[in-house]
DNA sequence: GATTGCGGTTCCGCTATGTGAAACCCGCGG
DNA sequence: CCGCGGGTTTCACATAGCGGAACCGCAATC
């Protein structure tokens, strides 16, 4: 895509009368494309990466350092993030209590499985981010970074989530599934087996589905009104994922699921408002 | 300030050629402040905000949502952050190896003084935002939210940090020093002999300066440059903040922060480099 | 059950605004 | 010394987007 790209935007239908800030959506597009890097970045990089034309893209530059997003180096002039972005999305968990209210519980996870633990929320574009991490001292542990983008559908944690959205889940079946890994599950009709099977049970385990080397166990958390959009899980070495270890590890995944709904006000006992 | 009619072109000084995007720059404003709030607001209340026009601003969210920064609720029609900024945000922090590195002799500086500890960074606005923080599960803990900014004069994580970088503390000294509890510092010339005590020192003490009830011991930890931008320190409840506690805890932050700045490939016995 | 008011959304003409090709700089390497 | 690959600046032009005002649709008020 950004290879040869001519600036010509007649692209089948012109939508005439937008109501949209194309100016300020290329900016942002710029800003993302730079936080999705994460390191400093010249000015070519994200011309080349943006198909947009030089000035353009040095004048978007210029309005986000201007406002304080973006820092440019001094001597190598390369534009890199600053805090602020790091300030603003820390605000949108910060405000979720769910992070502070569950730490407790993923921590009693942590010695009680000894692997690393992570509690996921659905992003709206139908992956999910991990929210929270609590790192087994021991266990070798993936490189996921907080805040990181993951496939729903080739996840334990995904899965738990999309199991019970079923709305959500078919958006994401709509789309190819792309092979991740050799194991990755992509026949949507599999995939709809399979969520179905962890509505059923209650939790999900996957092996190396998204990482070569690393599968999970996770289970929904439920929020006061039932509904789920986080799940917790541990992240386990495939080598080391034998039938054993799962079978005593999924008790305290889903226990430690159970916890945290009720924590938000979830009342197993009560009437299910939700399917 | 109307835009007065017609193309103004040569008029006198014309700081007109201007080559910042200024929809965008308001649309990233709209973002900030609606980050700043952390909750769900509405059109109206951005518009009171900025003071810019119904539609603008309505044209400005739009392209927000659109791109996906914000989500807006069907029912009540709020907007709201999605995560997508967190994950821009946590990909900066993420980058940053000093937190990785640092956790560890956090959580031991945690055991040691049983209060909560913060990692904190120097924004180049002259305040501090802290990185990462780990919670004493004991101790009253204030609510300091990560990604948080804090002024950096009364506290004493931003003190640290001020006591070495003149430059930004004589930008912070240049602006007047607003009073955030009755125990506040806002002499500068006091200010100034505080931050060079602290610098003579290695480690900066406060006491209800910046929240009426929590004080602080922190010191600053240096890169591998020897240059000063991060420190780290505990929040103590002021009630429980006498001598003894004080005396007995300062040796524990301060080691802690030299064993990072070590970790950060900083050598204290090399010629210094920086004054 | 009409009335008013308040928020969100949409319209539309005018022009200030941002576009983008090209020129300009500047430090580096040949 | 010249060319090159970055970044920055310029400029004339057309259009993107500004913003006042009209338009909905709901909910509280009368």
């Amino acid at each position: 895509m950004p290879a040869s790209g001519r600036s010509k935007k007649r692209e089948g239908k012109a939508p005439s009368r937008n109501h949209l800030i194309a100016s300020a959506a290329g900016t942002l597009e710029v800003l993302e494309f730079i936080g999705s890097t994460g390191l400093p970045v010249q000015l070519m990089t994200v011309v080349e990466a943006t198909g947009k034309p030089k000035g353009t893209v040095h004048r978007m530059l210029s309005t986000l350092v201007n406002t304080g997003f973006l820092m440019q180096d001094p001597n190598t002039s390369q534009y890199s993030l600053t805090l602020k972005l790091w300030r603003l999305g820390a605000a949108v968990v910060g405000r979720l209590d769910v992070v502070k209210v569950a730490r407790p519980w993923l921590e009693e996870l942590v010695v009680a499985t000894d692997e690393t633990v992570h509690l996921s929320m659905l992003d709206p574009s139908g992956g999910i981010v991990y929210i929270s991490k609590v790192e087994s001292p021991r266990s070798i542990h993936v490189q996921t970074r907080m805040g990181q983008l993951s496939p729903a559908w080739c996840t334990s944690t995904g899965r738990s989530i999309l199991a019970f959205n079923p709305a959500v889940a078919e958006r994401v079946l709509a789309r190819p599934l792309e092979s991740r890994t050799p194991k990755t599950v992509t026949s949507p009709q599999r995939l709809l087996a399979i969520l179905r099977e962890t509505a059923a049970k209650g939790y999900a385990v996957t092996r190396a589905e998204n990482h070569p080397e690393m599968g999970g166990i996770s289970a929904p958390i439920r929020d006061h009104s039932g509904a789920v959009s986080l799940s917790c899980g541990i992240a386990v070495p495939v080598f080391r994922m034998n039938r054993e270890l799962v079978d005593a590890c999924i008790p305290h995944v889903v226990r430690t699921a159970a916890r945290i709904s009720a924590e938000l006000g979830y009342e197993p006992d009560a009437t299910r408002l939700v399917a």
